[in-house]
DNA sequence: TCGCTTCTGGAACGTCAAGTCCAGAACGCG
DNA sequence: CGCGTTCTGGACTTGACGTTCCAGAAGCGA
């Protein structure tokens, strides 16, 4: 049991480099096929490395299984900058909605959650890659929640509101219309679904 | 392009047996592992036949996923009979989420939607189960919808509520929520999403 | 510049999984 | 009962995939 955080404690400047661009192109590919339909053969191709760089940089695949869920926690939530950090408002709420159905149309609804897409594949087959994504997952949770809790403190929204509750349900909406989308191939999923979110937030304005 | 739904002309009754004993198997285990984690020897193995049984009665083991799809559409539907039937009224439909959690807790969260862990998995990299899958969530949702038209029907939901809107919005929470709570390893995710989508609908109650 | 560490290329290995084949047993219709 | 079809057992082939190995190149602190 090693920390996951300090991956690698030496790494020349041009080994961050090549690192780096092996959990990129291994994020994209497993995005698109899924971890299991991703050979280490792939990523090495799309990466332009050879296979002994792979294995200098991480130990099994299982290992950059879990690089890449950490590299799209980040990426994820960075898509979403700046209206996640902000959601204090209806009008940023309306906002961030918005923008989570854009990205999803952007990508023709294909591929669902970086993060639930590798969530439902992963959570019973690695454990510790299930904590991960509970962790990123929590991440996301929290700065919905945030935003309600300034919503809520600067009295906008109603005292009786759970904003912990209301990010949990929001984020279940997120998700369920994401999934959905991606087997649809349509975009009315996640719009229904936040919209469904946003009116239940609503109903605690004050 | 053939009819997927006669599944081989001439199956003797034993020839029935067994090839619904090796779909069964194989449904349990994919559930359990996911397809890409499930050989066809773990299925010839749980199902108690031989590798020439399987490729007699499935071309491939993507042609035995499709039978998987057919099988789990019909296994997540009777699973939530008689309720979802019934969902007339607001007591029903809490009757339903009560259900819905109670599964999902007797199997102690291991495991999310049994539709869309599949529809997760397989929807980038096989059209044809993406075809089936959208094809059983369409009965998912249309049972949902059944209910909410006969509500409003009968005067109970108020006529600018949009039935096949809600349904989606509710089939929608329930993927998230199971997602979620399988990630999570905790029902909350799915009960606060089916209280989420029933208040919801609530607030176009009559 | 020297010497140690990190980084890289590519071949090779062992394993395992999907799918094939064939011979024979069971079945069921006439 | 007899014959064609369906069903079954199990060995085998083929290919892919994760991983290892080693030798050499590049980078970097002293």
């Amino acid at each position: 049991m090693e920390a996951v955080t300090d991956e690698g404690p030496r790494l020349t400047r041009k080994g961050r480099a090549t690192r780096q661009r092996i959990v990129e192109a291994a994020a994209q590919l497993m995005f698109e096929r899924g971890v299991a339909g991703t050979s280490t053969e792939d990523v090495r191709a799309a990466a332009g490395v050879s296979s002994s760089q792979l294995y200098h940089y991480f130990a099994s695949k299982q290992h950059l299984v879990r690089a890449v869920i950490a590299h799209q926690t980040e990426a994820v939530l960075a898509a979403q900058e700046p209206q996640l950090s902000r959601l204090d408002c209806m009008g940023a709420l309306e906002a961030w909605r918005d923008l989570v159905v854009a990205l999803q149309t952007q990508r023709g609804c294909e591929g669902g959650c970086p993060l639930g897409s590798l969530a439902a594949e992963l959570s019973e087959i690695d454990p510790d890659a299930r904590q991960e994504l509970v962790a990123g997952f929590a991440r996301w949770e929290a700065a919905i929640r945030d935003g309600l809790t300034a919503m809520q403190r600067r009295g906008e929204l109603s005292a009786r509101a759970d904003p912990g509750l209301l990010a949990l349900q929001t984020l279940t909406a997120v998700q369920g219309g994401l999934l959905l989308s991606q087997v649809r191939r349509d975009v009315d999923p996640v719009r229904a679904g936040l919209d469904m979110a946003l009116s239940h937030i609503r109903t605690f304005l004050i």
